[in-house]
DNA sequence: GGGTAACCGAGACGGTACGTCTAGTCTTTAA
DNA sequence: TTAAAGACTAGACGTACCGTCTCGGTTACCC
């Protein structure tokens, strides 16, 4: 399991970790990173991602603009760290169990992580990526990815052991499993218990032979 | 049912047709409002929604920038009413037959609607109302809202004739059904017929008893 | 006489007062241009041509940068503007005397304009104008000319009353009058009293048969 | 007269040859300085003096950013080393010979180095110079003092031997003969052989008795 | 048919942020 | 110790839009 974590950090850190000796110049300043990220965090409590601006977060981080542009090619990536690497969406991942438990896990935790002002701030960002395909993909890799690979794992072994329609094309399973949680708050609504309660009887039922 | 025609226009135009008479002044110029649309509509081949800019619509449309502030509050609602007042966006409504049918003709003709370009303007859409609560309920309103109330119909009818489970919360059934679609585009991903028709599989395996 | 009144208000101004009725749309505003001089004016008491900034400018005149981009097309425009139409630096023009005469008083006339702090800001935007030949044809047409003009009217005089030397070319005789007094405090020196008679009288026997 | 040798380059350069040796620690890099040179004078010919930076000759030159602050002071130091250590800006030194032939010979020199493209980079280095006096002492020092002293011997030994007016400030003499040539660069014009013969003549005869 | 009122286009206004560039400094490893 | 590399804070550049405003004009209705 210790391979996962802080997986969001990597994904998204331009320099991974293993490289970054070895290397001439001036090493990059660890404390204006954190800056960085911090000050993104909290200006999100205040302000949309789309009303953020990359001038605010220098100005709040006491750091120079170069410095993010140096190392996050745009506002969605900085503020995708800035979220994603929180403990709060470090994922949990597959524990034995029978296939239908893991779905009804996997759903409740990603419940719990959207619902609230995360929820928002998750929104937004989604739909900042929207006009750029490279912004999409790594939105998939920081925050989607960790998701897709635990239900994966669920539906195949569900599928395997007779719990799920064996027919059943994996990766649309995953988008139907995935999609009503992200519709509920990017339609604008609150994800409350009853209804994930709802939503995961209809799933596990929908995923059923 | 006729009181459906053209809901999108009528939804978001600031001035209901039913009370632009008895009014003094100078009448709202018609053509100015097409050159309006028309200059959205164009311009939105070319770029993203984000891009866009209220500027570019009225220098294309070749009409004052004050004019289009008269009439939409934002750039959402001037690209929500160019896009979803075209033909292909209107809604079919529920034709008297069983209740899956009627869910998989739903979920077919939407498909039909997000696959290719269309797909991604809509996306843009959704991403560019997110930081808005007020531009959620207008995308709501004009886009979303028919298709709801459709499938409502359905989802209740199924729900009295015995082929979905009547425990079952109709909002939330809406939300898993609606939800998979939308996710796909919104996550960067093509709606194709395999996708399409798995899911409807899927989706209509979980509203029954 | 009354023609030459405001000359470098008028040459540098993009708008000529001819011309500035009949246009659609709101106005340039005069306050806005005041404001943009004297805020000028008055940073150039604490700093060089080369430090002041554009935007220092717009945040000390209260006013957007793009106003100043729209009506002046570079720093040095801006400055030559300021500067040159303050009452100090209109020039006085050739009165009715012996031509040897009107080059003393000329002479005796710049280099009062030249003498203190002015002369520094006149070096820097010399100075400043170098890299451009636009810039240095916009320093002749707004400080230069009426010079050049003045010293022509008397040094023609001269060569036709027997004073000067008929054979001289009186671009060049201008050049050799107003070069020292420009070199004066292009090298960093003062130009003081005694320095400028002896270079009269110099500059005067050069011309004279 | 082998004093002279090399002048520029010595009065800039912050180590002086003879004391570069009896350090301790890695030594200056000839290679690095020479190449910093080159880069600039290349650099040189296809943009302005303020265009070139500090970062484009370090990047051309193959050096790094500190190398370069740490051996001159300025811009305005290197390229004033660049420029005016090249074989055509070494000064002709005073000839014994009568005092007006020798201030033709010295404003011939002057005049044929300031033709031509060395015309406008000396030019912008003056423009450059100015916001500075630091920058103007330095320039003096440079370029304009071996000519102050080759002038500063003609007209003192006019001044002499009865060429010369005796009461003439030769300070002042000086700035009148070099004004002109100086001027003419510096006001945007050109420096032709018509130009050069006749400002010739009449600064002699500003000088004689 | 003259007034009044709201509309229209044009375009200037004060602002904010963009992404890039450079300044001059600082911090590391290699020579 | 100096060199080289390159990251650092700081801040100006010139551009694009925002949403507001101020013009001169236009088109309806109402008296």
């Amino acid at each position: 399991m210790s391979q996962h974590d802080n997986t969001a950090e990597q994904a998204i850190a331009s320099v991974p970790a293993s490289e970054e000796n070895n290397k001439s110049g001036r090493p990059r300043s660890e404390s204006s990173r954190r800056a960085i990220l911090d000050a993104t965090r909290r200006l999100l409590t205040h302000t949309s991602v789309q009303k953020l601006s990359i001038e605010a977060i220098a100005r709040k981080a006491g750091v120079g603009k170069t410095t993010i542009y140096r190392w996050w090619p745009n506002k969605a990536s900085v503020v995708m760290e800035a979220v994603f690497s929180q403990p709060a969406f470090q994922n949990i991942l597959p524990t034995p169990s029978n296939a239908k438990q893991g779905i009804r896990i996997q759903i409740e935790k990603l419940a719990r992580q959207l619902a609230g002002k995360h929820g928002r701030i998750v929104a937004e960002i989604i739909g900042e990526a929207q006009p750029d395909q490279e912004a999409i993909d790594m939105l998939v890799k920081t925050f989607l990815q960790d998701r897709y690979d635990a239900l994966a794992a669920y539906i195949n072994g569900g599928k395997k052991n007779g719990e799920f329609d064996p027919d059943m094309d994996t990766d649309t399973a995953i988008d139907v499993v995935l999609g009503p949680i992200i519709f509920r708050i990017i339609s604008g609504q609150e994800i409350d218990d009853e209804f994930t309660e709802q939503a995961i009887n209809m799933l596990t039922k929908s995923l059923s032979v």
